[in-house]
DNA sequence: TTTAGCACTCACCAGTTAAGAGTGCTAACA
DNA sequence: TGTTAGCACTCTTAACTGGTGAGTGCTAAA
């Protein structure tokens, strides 16, 4: 059976319909809403054509139809329009994503919490990975007698500290000394690759005095690009999934919520998704606590290189088109905003 | 009426009982209960006094009684006998609590993320408000031709940074000089003072280059400043509440979770909360919204000094005896973890 | 090919009923 | 006077009922 001009309005027209409403639509009400004077009878005949062909489904044998996760698929591929946004809500974005860019991670939260905002979904966003980033900078600065703090800094501008307790007591000279190395040696590799290195344990592992110091430092040192590793999940809006009627069933709401709880699990679920926008629809999602679920994903991007994401996730029933815009104008404005003079800047 | 010894006892096995099962109790049911030979009668013109007195209270006609939030304040105060926790769970907490102390931050978070773990309620803790923190030490490393960080310490060990980009060249001696003249003119005192201050103007303006650069670099080291004194909050554990049969109702359950999540209006109300142990019952908490809740705050001191608060959020029926000995234990655990050497530090 | 008509299905609502749990009251008992 | 048994009463809950409305599927006619 062949997809007719008419069989695309009318499925087109079924999925606006649903996505707006949530609930079933039936012939009746389609004919008077399609101004293409054919009458409930011949809709009924192609509505169910269309369940054949797989793109609407029947909750029971007297409801309305309520589009498949195919039909949305089509939607979302060929039937949609592109959703412009208002000006209005284009200047909110960049007045609330330009405001406060202190520090990378703020504003990525930021970003999340204004995406759930807008689109009243739940939201979540990832920092970016940062396997692809450089060292540029070590550095220890002597506090007091018995403290010295560590600070990193990478090529995209995240810095990093730890305060070290030393339990030897240490000369400035010899601190200093070891900045020095250790920026020369590490500077501009990858902070995967330095971990895998061990120089700092053979250099001038013959002084006794630098030694010592190297071995107070190395633990620290080493865990602090650990954590500089890890990637950060932020959340938002997770009550709004109270106002969405397919979670009215507390069950549901439950399991949406636990599963988005779950950080590592949810982490690694979008660390595996494909660069650019992504959109999964119902049962596409791999994860079976998700295959109720439509994810819409982008990617944005830290100097042009490093990359990290943000989305929604929502009900399968959700407005493809404007969702999908606001997440491309925001995780756009990201980009712009961390492009020329990298990261971690304050740019007053 | 005078609470005789059998109505404290019958009292007390109605709240014993409730709080474990949610179910209203009848009189037949703790009849058979209570080993002490008295009759459903008997117990029933008993309870009766009892609700009379306002220790309890009757959803309706036929169904058994339900303690009112009188009688969990007796029953905290009076009845409840010390939980003694299981060295297991001793064992557990230490663990987990002294494993990665690198930052003030992720400990308190973890603690957090504990306590839910281990009492099945919704957790919170914050930061301790920085008003009392002490400036030890201003640093202005230089990183390239066009980015300088800014690094404050201060007693209790919290480090923070703001990278600063800068608009006119620099020169090296001149951040040098003016670390070492912050560091001197704004140690030891208070973090808030100094915002108030207007030290950093005045001095030495009338040298060109060094008044550009504190120019350029007053906005960053205020606003890092104000950054530092914010209380942070971290929740865990919200999606406990729906294993609560008092939030079975997905409207309860919703203004429940959005009320936490305004997590402003939260930090406030903990905030305003006495020091040591604290627990309020239902009514007892002037915040409308938690009339349904109770609520226990413990503190936790940095370097014995700056105190911080954590605690758990739940239905009024829960069991106060286990949860304040977890909350008081993991609490200690953190006062210890950071008493001698002050907070953030690293302590393999 | 489209349409009108009609029987049929199902969800939903309101009302009814019966069972079960628990109370309050009264009167009898120790 | 405190305690107990008995009984009527209340209220919740779940299951069943019938009526209504929305919507379908089929058939026959246009």
């Amino acid at each position: 059976m062949d997809l007719s001009e008419r069989k695309l309005r009318i499925l087109q027209a079924i999925v606006g319909d649903f996505i707006r409403s949530a609930e079933p639509i039936g012939s009746r009400t389609l004919s008077k809403k399609l101004d293409m004077n054919i009458s409930p009878a011949t809709i009924r005949n192609e509505m169910s054509d269309l369940e054949e062909m797989g793109f609407l489904t029947h909750p029971h044998t007297s409801a309305g139809r309520v589009p498949s996760d195919k039909a949305y698929r089509l939607y979302v591929n060929n039937l949609m329009q592109k959703y412009e946004l208002p000006e209005e809500e284009k200047r909110i974005i960049c007045e609330k994503m330009t405001r406060n860019v202190s520090e990378l991670e703020k504003t990525i939260q930021h970003a999340a919490s204004l995406l759930s905002e807008l689109t009243n979904l739940t939201s979540f966003a990832i920092t970016p990975n940062q396997e692809l980033n450089h060292l540029k900078y070590v550095n220890f600065v002597p506090v007091d007698d018995s403290t010295v703090i560590l600070m990193i800094v990478t090529e995209s501008g995240k810095v990093s500290n730890t305060a070290i307790k030393m339990k030897v007591p240490y000369r400035e000279e010899n601190l200093s000394l070891l900045s020095k190395v250790m920026t020369y040696n590490y500077k501009g590799k990858k902070l995967s690759e330095i971990l895998k290195l061990d120089i700092i344990k053979n250099f001038e592992s013959d002084i006794e005095a630098m030694s010592r110091l190297v071995e107070t430092i190395r633990p620290n040192f080493i865990s602090t690009l650990e954590n500089m590793l890890n990637v950060e999940l932020f959340l938002d809006g997770l009550t709004n999934i109270f106002s969405i009627p397919e979670y009215n069933d507390i069950e549901k709401a439950k399991v949406f919520l636990e599963m988005i709880n779950k950080k590592k699990h949810f982490t690694d679920v979008l660390l595996n998704r494909d660069n650019g926008v992504i959109i999964t629809i119902g049962s596409e999602n791999t994860e079976d606590l998700m295959r109720d679920c439509s994810l819409i994903t982008a990617t944005y991007h830290i100097n042009g290189k490093m990359v990290g994401k943000l989305g929604v996730i929502g009900p399968t029933r959700m407005k493809y088109d404007e969702v999908t815009s606001i997440i491309e104008y925001i995780t756009e404005n990201i980009s712009q905003t961390f492009k020329i003079t990298g990261g971690d800047e304050n740019d007053e």
